[in-house]
DNA sequence: CGGACAAGCTGA
DNA sequence: CAGCTTGTCCGG
């Protein structure tokens, strides 16, 4: 098909990017004529590096290789790739994250080597109504927003409990859709409900060669973003608040903001569907769409706050309140305690010491008769270190214990529930992290759910995180999805000392706007994401990448808050935070990857962490 | 990354 | 000085 011309041999040269770690540069090779007609950009070759052979992604075909380059001729084309359009976004992430290109594409590539494509289907095509028996009930606005909405980002405020198959449905009738769901069992879900409305969809990973070769949707978790979908009219990306999006390796990179740029090189609609919109999606919005007050509200289920300052605090976390409503037994019920283990905190009943670990100081937590050091693994009797006494007193439960205290308190059976996948246990009282709130749908068929209950909340609220406010309302969108909103009867009950706080304001009233408005000037201060960008840098060579960043210009400052507030605000500043550990603060996203970029690489390994969302 | 090749160390 | 380890360089 590409014939003419060329380099020696007799055929086109190709540029590829080596799959080899470490290793960044682009390369030039010889095509053999036999291979050229299956050549395209995105697709996976072999090629010789040096003594060896290696996989690599088709950059550029054909090129105008360098004058007075012997190119070696490539051995052999593996099989289907990115899209070519993903390979610009892998660029323009290695960019935006300081990672590298290759982690990038081999996240947009299939895991396993896909030859030959299926036919695309075709049996249904844009623009097809559909039967009147699917007609959309209770999707409400959002239809004929998505139907209407031009390129950009859109943000789509909706109720927690609200379903988005509709609104995927009529993402589907502009032409094919990418949807990026926060877990591959909402990926899943989201399949089935689509498949059963009669769209061809292909689940990635599994189904990637459908989606390379054309279908209506391409659903998936967070790899998604970067999966094939020939012919893209829209990107749905699902709870787009959470923090599942976010890739917790280096590079950072996080679904909505790829899905965002990936519909902008595209030309077409990027929709962000999140119940608590965090201030950085609405700050990155183009467009807030809010689905009507009343609609919002009834997806939240009803708040009941249990102010503990009111209890007797020689109760705990299992005040008088609590007990009543747990004997009372109406449905089923959740208790979700973010703690592992038996017990968190221990002190001396004889001399007050924390119960620390011998070897390194840390503090030890209660595993069966044991006290173990979850930093360095050492493990001793239950005996206090500096007194010897064996009276040691429990400070902060952990999930074992509260589930033992709760059984003894409910008189009812309490089952425990872990992360893994053991099954559900039939109790009618449920404890758990919270991990238990992502078995909705086990826990809906089981018979659903009468409430919720967050036993230590002001953990979440107090939580030493910048986003902790925001996390914390996300974990109560969470619990109004598991009880249906507000129409099912089922009620959150939030444990806390902080009862005015303006995270349960927000879930009380159903107006997430209420935490947004009061986080957004505290951010804007402290100069915090989205008003200003942040990159951890650790490991061996961080040392050298602040010297270069520092000779370029950076300044150095003393803390996070307060120092060089007028200094550096326009500029790039770093902060030891560790020994070790530096954080780079620049104004904005652009500035710090064009910071990191121009400071270039160290010999030695640094891990570069963008926006890091837990810090 | 991983091989090639050079420079450095060891032992008879 | 063969035989091995360690370090540096570089890929089309």
């Amino acid at each position: 098909m590409l014939d003419g011309g060329g380099a020696a041999g007799g055929g086109q040269a190709v540029r590829v990017l080596p799959d080899v770690a470490g290793f960044e540069r682009e390369l030039d090779y010889v095509v053999p004529e036999a291979m050229a007609p299956a050549l395209r950009p995105g697709c996976v070759v072999r090629v010789p590096l040096q003594a060896r052979r290696a996989r690599a992604w088709v950059l550029a075909y054909p090129v105008q290789p360098p004058e007075g380059l012997a190119l070696r001729p490539m051995a052999g084309v593996l099989g289907w790739g990115p899209e070519p359009s993903v390979l610009d976004l892998a660029r323009w992430a290695a960019w935006r994250w300081a990672g590298r290109r290759r982690s990038m594409l081999a996240t947009a590539g299939s895991a396993t080597l896909v030859k030959a494509l299926p036919p695309p289907r075709l049996e249904w095509r844009a623009g097809t109504p559909r039967p009147a028996s699917h007609a959309v009930q209770g999707e409400g606005p959002w239809p004929a927003v998505v139907a209407r909405a031009p390129a950009g980002t859109h943000l789509l405020r909706c109720g927690p409990a609200e379903g988005a198959t509709g609104l995927v449905e009529a993402a589907a009738r502009r032409g094919p859709v990418l949807v990026v769901a926060p877990s591959t069992g909402r990926a899943e879900a989201g399949a089935a409900a689509l498949g059963a409305r009669g769209l061809p969809v292909a689940l990635v990973p599994g189904d990637w060669p459908q989606a390379r070769a054309g279908s209506a949707v391409v659903i998936g978790a967070r790899a998604a973003a970067w999966a094939p979908c020939p012919g893209m009219a829209s990107i749905v990306v699902l709870d787009a608040h959470d923090e599942a999006h976010y890739q917790e390796q280096a590079p950072t990179w996080d679904a909505p903001t790829v899905a965002a740029r990936r519909a902008a090189d595209a030309g077409v609609p990027c929709f962000w569907v999140s119940a608590c919109p965090t201030l950085d999606l609405l700050v990155a919005a183009d467009e807030v769409h809010t689905g009507g007050e009343v609609r919002e509200r009834s997806g939240w289920a009803p708040l009941d706050v249990l102010d503990l300052r009111l209890e007797d605090p020689r109760s705990g976390l299992f005040p008088q309140a609590l007990v009543t409503r747990l004997r009372r037994g109406a449905g089923r019920v959740v208790c979700v305690l973010n703690r592992k283990g038996r017990a968190q905190l221990l002190d001396c009943g004889a001399c007050r010491e924390v119960a620390r670990c011998e070897q390194c100081a840390n503090a030890v937590v209660l595993d069966g008769e044991l006290l173990v050091c979850r930093r360095c693994g050492a493990s001793r009797p239950q005996v206090c270190a500096s007194c010897g006494s064996t009276a040691l007193r429990v400070l902060k439960v952990g999930i074992g214990r509260a589930r033992e205290q709760l059984q003894a308190l409910a008189g009812s059976e309490v089952g425990e529930v872990s992360a893994g996948s053991g099954p559900l246990p039939a109790a009618p009282v449920l404890v758990g992290t919270e991990a238990v709130l992502h078995r909705a749908g086990e826990l809906a068929h089981a018979g659903g759910v009468a409430a919720v209950v967050f036993l230590d909340f002001d953990q979440e609220l107090l939580a030493p995180r910048y986003r902790a406010g925001e996390q914390a309302l996300a974990l109560l969108a969470r619990a109004s999805r598991l009880l249906g909103g507000r129409s099912r009867g089922g009620r959150i009950v939030v444990q806390t000392r902080l009862p005015e706080h303006p995270v349960i304001l927000a879930a009380a009233s159903g107006d997430p706007g209420r935490l947004a408005a009061f986080e957004e000037p505290l951010r804007r201060d402290l100069r915090l994401p989205p008003f200003g960008s942040l990159a951890l840098l650790s490991g061996p060579g961080a040392a050298e990448l602040v010297e270069r960043l520092t000779q370029a210009g950076a300044v150095a400052t003393e803390g996070l808050a307060g120092a060089g507030l007028a200094v550096g605000a326009r500029r790039v500043e770093v902060v030891a935070t560790a020994p070790g550990t530096w954080l780079v603060r620049a104004p904005g996203p652009a500035a710090l990857a064009d910071a990191l970029a121009g400071a270039g690489r160290p010999a030695e390994r640094v891990r570069v962490e963008v926006g890091p969302p837990r810090l």
